[in-house]
DNA sequence: TCTCCTTTTTTGAGTTATCAAAATAATTGG
DNA sequence: CCAATTATTTTGATAACTCAAAAAAGGAGA
C-alpha cells in the first residue's frame, strides 16, 4: 500500500516536473515545495528510487520514472476531479475546493472516483482549468501562455489560474475572470507592469505584472470543452 | 490534530461501549476489535487516557470520558453521513460502502460533511438503519430488539443490520429486508433455531438463528422518517 | 490455599516520516 | 585557481504506531 506521504511526494515532483521538462528537479526545489528540510527530502527520495519510482542522480536531481509518473497522474486526477465535485455537486466556493481535494485525493477509492467522473460527465478541466489526467492514455498537452505575453489589441479566453490562494481566486471570480472567460487586451505596458483588459460584461480592469502571470491564457477564440465554473 | 488512528480507537470503543452501557470495555476486546495485538492496545490507551478522552482502570478495562464520546460521535456522524451520500447521489451498493466510508470519514471536513447532510435533507438514518449522530444534542436512543425475540405472530419493522458484511447486506436486499421493510414473523422454533417471515411482497422466507440476531426490529408499525435504502 | 490458565502489562525492537545540525560536494566570484 | 558561499547529504534523535515475547496479575478449580 502507498502511503499519502509518498502519493504527495510523487505529485509534487510531477508538477516540478512540468514547469521544466527536460531538466532534473532540483533536491532543493523539492525540499521546498513539500515544506520539509532538505535532510527529509534526500532521505524519501532515496526510498522512492529504492521502490523504482523514479530516478535519482545524487546531486543532481530527481525525474519520475514511467511507473512514478502514473502514480502522480493517478493522484492528480483524483485532486482534480474532486475540486469538480465539490463545486459542482456539493456547491462548495472554488477557492476553497483545493485545500479539501488535498486530503479527499489520498481517501477516495477509483470506485468513487470513477462515480463522480461519470456524474460530472467525463470532464476535462477542473475548476481552476487544469486538465485532469484520463483514467488511462497519455496527458493531454496545453498551450498556455501567460498574460503579460499576450500582445495588447488581441483577443484570447482565460485557460488557467496558476495560484490556489482563496484570495487570489476570490479575487478572479468577483472580476469575472474564472477559466472559459473570453477577454480582450487592451493595453500591455511593460514599463508600467501593468496589463489592461475588457472582460465580456463591458467593464475593464487593470492587473500587475504578477497578478497577470499567474493567468494563463489561450490565444484566439479557442472553444475549450469541459465543465467549468460558469 | 486528531490522528485518523485516534478517531478510530475512540469510534471502536464508543460502539463496544454501548454493547454494555454500565461496564467497562475490557482491553482485549479493544485489541481484538481494533485487529491489533493486547500490547498495542494497552500502549494507545494509556496516551488515550493522558489525552483525557477515557478512564482507564489497569486489569479493569476502560471508558470514554464526555471528550473521547463526542469526538467518538463526531466519527461516527461523518461515517453515517458518507455512508448514505454514496448510496443515495454516488449510488453505490449499499454493501460497499462501509469499508469506503472507513477511510473517507477521516477525511471529510466539517463543512463538505454539512454540505451532504444538507443535500440528503438532514437525514436520521443510514443506509443499515443505524442512527446519525446529531451535529449538536444527545444521541437518538433506538429501542431495537433482535428478529428472534418476536413472538410468532407479530409485525415488526427491521430497524438495522448489525452486519456490514456485504455478502450478507446483499443477501438481505436480495430478499428485501432493507430497513424499513414491514414484516409479519410467522414462526420461530427456538428448537429448530428458525424464524420464518412473511414480507411485504408475498413471499416468505425462512431464517437460521445467527443470521436472524443480526436483524434488529421494531414492534408494530411505528414509523421511522429519514432516508434509507428503498 | 495453591497451582494452572487467562488476561493484561511491560519490555525491546522495527517502520515511517520528520527535524537539527554537522559534514561534504559543487559552484562562483575574485 | 582558491576561498567563500550555496546545495546536498549524512548522522543522530524523535514521535506515532505497531509487533513479539517475557513478565505480572487475577481468577477458577482441585
Amino acid at each position: 500500500m502507498i502511503s499519502s506521504t509518498v502519493e504527495n511526494y510523487l505529485k509534487r515532483i510531477y508538477l516540478e516536473q512540468q514547469t521544466d521538462p527536460k531538466a532534473l528537479v532540483p533536491m532543493g526545489k523539492l525540499a521546498a515545495v513539500m515544506q520539509v528540510v532538505p535532510g527529509t527530502a534526500t532521505a524519501m527520495v532515496k526510498t522512492l528510487a529504492d521502490s523504482g519510482l523514479l530516478e535519482y542522480e545524487p546531486r543532481g536531481g530527481i525525474r519520475l520514472t514511467a511507473g512514478g509518473e502514473q502514480l502522480a497522474l493517478h493522484v492528480l486526477r483524483r485532486h482534480r476531479i474532486i475540486e469538480l465535485f465539490l463545486v459542482n455537486h456539493l456547491g462548495l466556493d472554488w477557492s476553497e475546493v483545493h485545500a479539501e481535494a488535498e486530503t479527499l485525493e489520498h481517501a477516495v477509492s477509483d470506485k468513487v472516483l470513477e462515480r463522480m467522473d461519470t456524474l460530472l460527465n467525463h470532464p476535462r478541466f477542473d475548476p481552476h482549468g487544469d486538465p485532469i489526467p484520463p483514467a488511462k492514455g497519455r496527458m493531454p498537452t496545453e498551450s498556455w501562455i501567460p498574460l503579460p505575453a499576450v500582445p495588447a489589441g488581441q483577443r484570447a479566453q482565460i485557460a488557467q489560474l496558476s495560484d490556489q490562494d482563496p484570495a487570489f481566486l476570490q479575487f478572479i471570480e468577483r472580476n469575472a475572470l474564472t477559466p472559459g472567460t473570453e477577454i480582450y487586451v487592451a493595453s500591455y505596458d511593460p514599463q508600467a507592469d501593468a496589463v489592461t483588459l475588457n472582460v465580456p460584461d463591458g467593464s475593464h480592469i487593470t492587473l500587475g505584472g504578477a497578478a497577470a502571470e499567474k493567468i494563463m491564457v489561450r490565444l484566439g477564440r479557442v472553444s475549450q470543452c469541459g465543465t467549468r465554473v460558469p
